[in-house]
RNA sequence: GGCGCUAUGGUGCAACGGUUAGCACGCGGCCCUUUCAAGGCUGAAAUACGGGUUCGAUUCCCGUUAGCGCUACCA
């Protein structure tokens, strides 16, 4: 686990903690502390004179951002705006000039104590190859590549150098990394021969747009891995999604668990294609994680929800883990994300819940209700065995001497009893609860059914 | 602007010279269900455009267009 954080500006060390719960949420591991980059500067120092003095390099004393010429010095803010062209001008940058000085030249401005960067002393002939294991073999021109800056004035390394200088001292076998990387990759190829040290494997894979088909950024709303934990997705469902944009198994197969992930998982199966990530789908693998694997695989989870929403303490759930397991697969199929289990389905783990507005009015229209569902209290309270076909007979019989519909007592018990009209099925839902709470939750009803 | 990458339904992926172009999400319908989901069946929906190569192109080549990326003393 390494932390590029060279970019003094932007590094905001808050934002490293958030990355790496998020990492752990997901399920990535990594051995040891997590390496920072900014606490290993003396390394890429090293590195850049040793380039200096192998003449792969050069000093420049160039103001910052002077060189690399017009446009390419221009602001953060001056960069927002471009994107339609027709203020952008026309420039092929201009070498470096600092690229030819000679000894006395060099002295000069040191003597004169001109800030130094040092920049890789790019051939202007030639070509870099590599190849890239998702992209295939990879060939740009050196004409094309401007020289770059390896240490800025400020001693810090940038990018560029220090992915490379860490990536030989890690042992780094193989780099999967965003197709953004694609076209600086050649000046990391420059580096790594200069240094005399093999590239490494190298695999891009292409990027997640948003639904505007712009790069996924914060503009999208919920971006970052917690907002999803926070929202209620399961991380292997999420792994599943994350998998499968970009890349494929090869057949048509789409749920996929985490260790048939893994033993299937192959760089020749990546896309060369930016994937949009469309939050309908995550959504459906969440329902299909919360529904296909043994109960037992979502406990944990339902705990941590019930706890974030405190009914967990004191609950049944949480002394009776039979029972809790029983609750939360009856409850399952129709929850789409974890917090479907403190929202609708609450009534299953507190006492204190409300009548849904809609469900009232929906299913508790009939004014022979109260009386009805008060001999249905009755005759359930009376039951010698608690059990689905009792209580179903229960209702039923009740109905037939009441002539009415059964559908009518089960819907206006269902809300009577959890709140909602959309529910698990009710005499399942009754056997869960147990005798005492639904034949309680039925009086306890009365009154609000009088007054709807 | 330059350089590069990509291009199959709205979305994610299959088909890697010969298929009625397949699957999934989403959308519509039906079934199941006295709630709502899930599930089953089913419908609409795609090879960006133009040239080649080939007996035959979604597939190979070229061009156009579009999107994206890089072109920073950002990563």
């Amino acid at each position: 686990m390494r932390i590029e954080d060279t970019d003094v500006e932007r590094n905001r060390p808050e934002l490293v903690e958030g990355i790496l719960e998020g990492l752990r949420w997901l399920g990535i591991e990594w051995e040891g502390d997590p390496i920072y980059q900014s606490q290993r500067l003396p390394l890429y120092r090293a590195a850049a004179e040793r380039l200096l003095a192998s003449g792969a390099a050069f000093a420049c004393y160039c103001k910052a951002a002077a060189y690399a010429g017009g446009d390419a010095a221009t602001s953060e803010e001056d960069r927002e705006g471009e994107g339609d062209d027709e203020g952008t001008k026309a420039y092929k940058a201009a070498p470096c000039p600092c690229r030819e000085f000679s000894d006395a030249e060099r002295a000069e401005r040191e003597r004169a104590g001109a800030a130094r960067a040092i920049r890789f002393r790019v051939g202007r002939e030639g070509v870099t190859k590599f190849e890239d294991a998702v992209f295939g073999p990879r060939e740009v021109q050196n004409a094309e590549i401007e020289d770059f800056v390896l240490l800025r004035s400020n001693g810090i390394p940038t990018y560029q150098l220090s992915v490379v200088v860490d990536d030989i001292e890690m042992q780094i076998s193989h780099i999967i990394r965003g197709a953004d990387h694609l076209s600086n990759t050649p000046k990391q190829v420059l580096i790594y021969q200069a240094l005399g040290a093999a590239p490494p494997v190298f695999a891009h894979v292409p990027l997640i747009l948003g639904p505007d088909r712009t790069r996924l950024s914060k503009r999208h709303g919920a971006t970052s891995v917690g907002s999803y934990a926070e929202e209620g997705f399961l991380p292997e469902a999420f792994r599943n999604f994350l998998a499968l944009l970009g890349w494929s198994p090869g057949d048509d197969s789409e749920f996929l668990r985490t260790n048939e992930l893994i033993e299937r998982f192959a760089l020749s199966g990546v896309s060369r294609t930016n994937a949009v990530f469309d939050r309908a789908t995550l959504e459906w693998f969440n329902t299909q994680y919360l529904q296909k694997p043994p109960a037992t695989d979502l406990l944990p989870f339902v705990e941590q929800e019930l706890r974030r929403a405190g009914l967990w303490e004191g609950s049944q759930a949480s002394r009776d883990g039979a029972w809790f397991a029983r609750a939360v697969d009856l409850i399952r199929p129709r929850t789409r994300l974890l917090g479907d289990f403190t929202t609708w389905a609450r009534a299953f783990f507190t006492d204190d819940f409300d009548y849904e507005a809609e469900a009232r009015q929906k299913f508790w229209k009939d004014e022979r209700l109260p009386a009805m569902l008060a001999k249905l209290a009755d005759a359930l309270e009376g039951l010698p065995d608690w059990n689905h076909d009792a209580c179903d007979a229960a209702l039923r019989g009740l109905a037939t001497s009441e002539g009415v519909k059964a559908g009518l007592l089960i819907n206006a018990a269902r809300v009577a009893i959890v709140g909602r009209a959309v529910a698990p099925p009710l005499f399942e839902t009754m056997v869960v609860l147990g005798k005492e709470r639904v034949v309680a939750r039925l009086r306890r009803a009365l009154p609000a059914v009088s007054a709807r």
